[in-house]
DNA sequence: CTGTTAGCGCCTTCAG
DNA sequence: CTGAAGGCGCTAACAG
């Protein structure tokens, strides 16, 4: 595991793919004739003589030099890196954190080091503690299931963490939440407030947290609207996607006959509308859909699709303000921030009235 | 810019967010009574007395210690970390890179730098350029278009990079690339077999290197199948997008009669099936849609969607092993490889008897 | 087999 | 205002 020294450590290092030689703080000195105490000072910008900025600068300019960032990192304690690591770097919601974070933190010179955890909760705590190593000076991570192993993971690293995502109470944790399952209750009412009467869920894997939850809120949302939640029209995907998404909204529509489906997120939304549309149903006229975290897709979709945003940027975008308030201050006390979830409708959901209306 | 030193070096550093002092090689040795030199080399598998092997890692254990990654860098000369710089982090077709790379490196420990260029190609400048403090081993660098500017500050690397995308001739670079000119040939080929006459193009801007290579692969596939280029029928998009194949599409179909519509990426043949289906055109039955880069999204469609395979993944793919090629030997000789686009399948574009044959 | 020592490249006290 | 020297944490020579 740690038998990754540089052994084979080749005799090019430190010239460039052209065969210059890297220059380095001492040659700038040498090539100025001055000292490198000297040369670093300039090149920080602190008091000197213009003389001496002058042939500093011009050793610099002339060899080309920039300054190596590790050696800078080792001597300053900082490494300005900054890890990112979600459950699913192909996952449209995460990619939209991933998107934000990489714009606030551009104009910040951190640069991003990325990791994908894997569904395995075993990835996530794997990378937590490859960590300790200190290759970075801060962590954002994004989890679907923080086990009390990873919290004491996090506590032992010497950088702070921001955990996107939910967590038990008391976790000693900068965290970013959101509460799905109240979002779930968005689209529940909003669809009974269009009429619908016989909705069905589709969800993902109940042993997920956002699968329980999201089911805990579909049932509740029904039970306060005074609908039933009918046996069979709560189906469960194997995995919140598309291709599951489809069979799970092929197996209902074989039993039942809901008027509208709300899906655990966007990918299942669109294996529904498939489904649907394959078997001639009109989408919102005999069934309406909903979808879940508002990804770029839910635009795209044919019809757009009618979803409840996370705010999924908004999330990324505190966790990285939180990230960097105790970057500034490790003394700052524990914060959590709560985004509280929205509906936007779109053609997948608007009443027939509405349709009717429009044409 | 590069006044970003430690000015502001914390007192808190080296200390765990728990408050233990992260533990040094020297921590190591004052507790197992040994010299920092055999806490090294037990630590690195080398050759040690049983009883030595014991004290040190018992002591490690204890401390819980783990080497500091930027030491160990500074002194191997090595990083052991990857830049993977793309144009858009959300882009569906560098997000299957990002994946793909992501995977293949993960077993070997190397980290990921993510960087997101931007459209303007100052940003791939700038951060090429970035590098040169040798942040990282090695580069892979997607680039839509590739100047003589970005070529010299690559050889100005002191890493090796490996470009994704077309290069001019005799680029001294490792490249990987795909003709997508050929690409929309295959899907023009297509939908001629399939009886289609009418074919219209909807093209991303033609300043961009894809956009021309795209308009001239369809104006010469059309022409080898002796099929005539309508004036009006090849349209412009203002960007790669949903959004914009959306309105292009509708002002397309405002003026024309399409009986197929050939899509320079999966997006805006996302905004082309929207168009056509809110003017109760069918897919494919009165027109076919084809897109290209089979994204993640082309089967998610409604209906799903022809659509020319540029073998993103296996891009990435090849750029991983190239790149891992040349960080094993600085001196192989300059490398390209080329991926053939193919085309995929899918309900868009099936012919109507195809159709007829299913139900 | 183990300990001592000399840097990797940089910044920052301390003298001059 | 400038130069010399020490050390960040680690590894690879060299001695013992």
């Amino acid at each position: 595991m740690q038998n990754v020294a540089g052994k084979d450590r080749r005799e090019q290092d430190g010239v460039t793919m052209a065969g210059t030689p890297k220059p380095t703080l001492a040659k700038v000195a040498e090539r100025a004739g001055v000292s490198v105490a000297s040369v670093s000072r300039v090149l920080n910008g602190l008091p000197a003589t213009p003389e001496m900025t002058k042939r500093v600068t011009e050793a610099a300019e002339a060899l080309s030099y920039v300054p190596d960032a590790f050696a800078r990192s080792l001597r300053a304690g900082r490494t300005f890196q900054v890890a990112l690591a979600v459950a699913d770097i192909g996952n449209p919601t995460y990619v939209a954190m991933m998107r934000t974070v990489e714009a606030a933190l551009r104009p910040t010179n951190y640069r991003i080091v990325l990791y994908s955890t894997g569904t395995d909760t075993d990835g996530e705590l794997a990378f937590v503690e490859s960590l300790r190593s200190g290759t970075v000076d801060g962590l954002i991570l994004q989890t679907v299931r923080a086990r009390d192993e990873l919290l004491e993971a996090l506590a032992e690293l010497p950088m702070p963490a921001v955990v996107i995502g939910n967590l038990p109470d008391g976790a000693d944790v900068d965290c970013v939440r959101t509460d799905s399952g109240l979002g779930i209750g968005l689209a529940v009412r909003h669809l009974a407030d269009m009429g619908r009467r016989r909705i069905a869920l589709l969800n993902g894997p109940v042993e997920t947290a956002p699968g329980r939850i999201r089911l805990q809120g579909f049932e509740e949302a029904m039970r306060a609207r005074g609908c039933t939640v009918e046996p069979g029209m709560v189906m469960e995907c194997a995995d919140f996607n598309h291709h599951d998404g489809y069979l799970a909204a092929a197996a209902l529509l074989e039993e039942h006959a809901p008027d509208a489906i709300v899906c655990a997120n966007d990918l299942i939304a669109m294996g529904a509308l498939r489904a649907l549309t394959e078997r001639g149903l009109r989408i919102p006229q005999d069934v309406a859909v909903t979808g879940m975290d508002d990804t770029d897709l839910a635009a795209m979709c044919n019809p757009p699709l009618t979803t409840v945003s996370l705010g999924a940027e908004e999330r990324a975008g505190l966790a990285v303000e939180l990230l960097r308030e105790r970057i500034e201050d490790h003394e700052r006390p524990v914060a959590c921030r709560e985004v509280v979830p929205s509906l936007v409708v779109r053609e997948s959901s608007r009443s027939v009235d509405q349709f009717m209306d429009r044409s």
